[in-house]
DNA sequence: TTCTGTTTTTAGAAAAATTTGAGATAAACT
DNA sequence: AGTTTATCTCAAATTTTTCTAAAAACAGAA
């Protein structure tokens, strides 16, 4: 999981991202607003922490036209005001939560947590090591690139990732894609396996869908 | 909206109702744990509020058993605690938000809607890109140039930007703009996308209503 | 009724997805 | 090694879906 902290105290910023990273979050910060907005436009991010405060552009700017870019990643911030004008004012800007300076590291982690649980439940997204695969657009990323599929093929993808770990047999895929429930002899699973692997650039060192020769394939984080 | 109060103090729990009220929310009140674990399995209520501290059964309970019934409704605690603790305890049971006592009437409303915010439909103006839809005047313009849709286009184009950024399924388009609500055959949508297309001229860079072979369509923000 | 603008149907063209089949390649077995 | 079998890969054939224009059906106003 990818945080994104715009923070203009570096202390504070460090202490967040140190401690962040030793929950194993994927940790990245922005000292100005400026910054913090481009990066988290540039959408890698599953969370962002934002100051109220920063120089440049302010935490509600950049909220505010974040959400105005339709994004839906939560964003939590972080404020030293404790009016309820102004805390309200950022929950109406399009913030999920926000926490009051000085906090508790343990409060703002359970809080993190609490905003990626929803959100992975509601985006209905599927990932397979650095494929994303979003059940509500019907888009499919890697690397946060676009890659165009045809319904076969999403399809496809989604049964072997909901099955990640797991061997698929030929059956029961030709069933649960194709909707073929007695005996096929037709070689559409090899032609759209291979289609995958093209359009996702799975060779060599990325085998993320494997053949299980006289089986079927086994989708696999590496 | 229903809103379902578990909480022992009876002055607090009338202030809550009361106050609730006067924003249109329906209230019902449960003194304690008991009750309130009951109603709220009936599953009528959008939102929960719970006191930590009830007679017969405590807060956390209810909510332990309520997320165990694989409830999804938001929950918000009201709780004195302010022990980093207990608050954190609170949102591993499944809360969503919690507040401490005393709090502003102001702030927890606006916590609700933050739950609620899904459900809550706003009136007013949509808008996808530099399309703007005047849900009051039933006017369409694009850049400010006004641009007239009959309307089955209107409310297509509706339907579509309120869905932004999901794909609408040409069965669910059917359904919300046609009333139709079994099997049809019809090339309708067709002809009404690419009446939109063709008004709002829609080309090439401007795509903003895109076809999702075999799905349906989705609007989109580029 | 007739006119007018909207909505729906129809049908052929265009585009894209799916399937098939055949040869190449790789793995397993004797 | 040689044989067999399964999988990969590509290109062509088929089918499905979407686009587009135009005609038909409909509804409301003059």
């Amino acid at each position: 999981m990818r945080i994104l902290i715009v923070e203009d105290e570096i202390g504070i910023a460090n202490f967040l991202k140190q401690g962040l990273e030793e929950e194993s979050f994927v940790v990245d910060v922005a000292y100005d607003g400026s910054k913090g907005l481009l990066l988290a436009l540039s959408g890698e991010y599953d969370l962002l922490i934002l100051d109220w405060m920063l120089p440049e552009k302010s935490g509600i700017e950049i909220c505010t036209t974040f959400r105005k870019n339709n994004k839906k990643t939560p964003v939590i911030f972080l404020t030293a005001k404790d009016t309820v004008k102004e805390t309200i004012f950022g929950l109406q800007v399009g913030a999920n939560d926000y926490i009051k300076k000085p906090f508790h590291f343990e409060e703002l982690l359970e809080r993190i947590r609490v905003q990626l649980r929803s959100n992975i439940e509601e985006l209905g997204e599927l990932t397979l090591g650095t494929i994303k695969l979003d059940l509500n657009t019907y888009q499919v990323s890697k690397n946060n690139v676009d890659v165009p599929l045809t319904q076969k093929e999403f399809s496809l993808l989604e049964m072997l990732i909901r099955n990640k770990g797991k061997v698929c047999k030929r059956s029961r895929i030709i069933e649960s894609v194709w909707d073929i429930h007695f005996d096929y002899n037709t070689g559409v699973i090899d032609v759209y396996i291979n289609a995958l692997r093209k359009k996702l650039k799975l060779t060599g060192d990325e085998n993320y869908i494997q053949t299980i020769r006289g089986v079927g394939y086994i989708a696999k984080e590496l």
